[in-house]
DNA sequence: GAGAGATTGTTTGGATACGAACAAAAAGTA
DNA sequence: TACTTTTTGTTCGTATCCAAACAATCTCTC
């Protein structure tokens, strides 16, 4: 009743609060520690890694997209970065304030703006993407070898139902 | 170079950029896969599911943990929902708004505030996680029976990791 | 039982985060 | 050419979200 409870103490008093009822505990499962991973993570690597260089997660993204294609139109880094275009243009403010990105607008349409990176982002993304890519390993090395393709082919598929169902 | 990129393209495009640097693709695959699912399943049911109710992704978590324990800590609720106490709080605020939750002060514990769900908290409830666990079948759908409870024990294995990295 | 130390929830300040409304520019239509 | 429609990035308002500072309370030690 008071104090923490552990993971598993938690799903048998879920089980027990929703006994009788037609649940598929199978697919809550999956769910939901699709969310409890991603968080776990998310605050780990803020932490460990992005923290010292002033990066918030979104930010550290956003960096990532931009670095990959060196120049992108604004919509398309928001797409790719699972952000809307609102939250893009706060992101890209921080990181502009930093010096890590650049805005200009397209000469051949008007209504587009050009992101681009500064020299100072790139260096950063090239230290930045070896050291990330180290807690990756660690992170994925609880996962048996033979299966982290699997895993990451279920992840895709989770990702494009989810994005097809909002059309 | 500009317009929207497929996941393929993105992939091979990093793969080209980071050529030739000592790089874990598969756990970059996997981890970044990780984030792309969270962030379209939680945007997908924040639109088709919450959205009618008024209620944010982190507003129905708080509820769930809320619901599943009906009387508990702040403290506890907020390591189990994830978050930090003080998005707790503000989150409870809105809660306490909406009519659907309640906070009183500890008898024994004058530190301590516990969190209770009202009458209309627990029949949102009572709607909301059968519809909410539909839509969690059809995304696990997307995953081959057999592989689904091996899916949850690896997401469980990453999080037991990360949340033990931070001690 | 008195003071040091630890724990808990809130407040503060700053950075996301989104939908809706908006202005500018391009594309389509007649 | 004029008008309408569509597309794009920004602004606005509101709601998270966190670390750090804070006040209140409890615990521990002597």
């Amino acid at each position: 009743m008071t104090g923490s409870h552990t993971p598993t103490e938690t799903e048998s008093q879920v089980a027990s609060r929703l006994a009788g009822q037609p649940i598929d505990f199978n697919s809550m499962a999956v769910v939901s520690n699709l969310f409890r991973a991603a968080n776990a993570v998310r605050n780990h690597l803020e932490r460990t890694v992005l923290a010292q260089h002033n990066l918030s997660w979104t930010a550290f993204v956003v960096l990532w997209v931009a670095w990959v294609w060196q120049e992108s139109e604004t919509r398309c880094v928001a797409e790719e970065s699972g952000i809307s275009k609102a939250t893009l243009t706060g992101v890209l403010k921080t990181l502009e304030k930093l010096g890590f990105t650049t805005r200009r607008r397209s000469e051949k349409d008007g209504r587009l703006v050009i992101v681009g990176l500064t020299a100072e982002g790139n260096a950063l993304m090239q230290r930045l993407i070896p050291e990330f890519n180290k807690h990756e390993s660690e992170l994925a090395a609880v996962i048996p070898t033979g299966q982290r393709d699997e895993m990451a082919d279920h992840l895709r598929a989770v990702t494009t139902y989810a994005l097809a169902s909002d059309q």
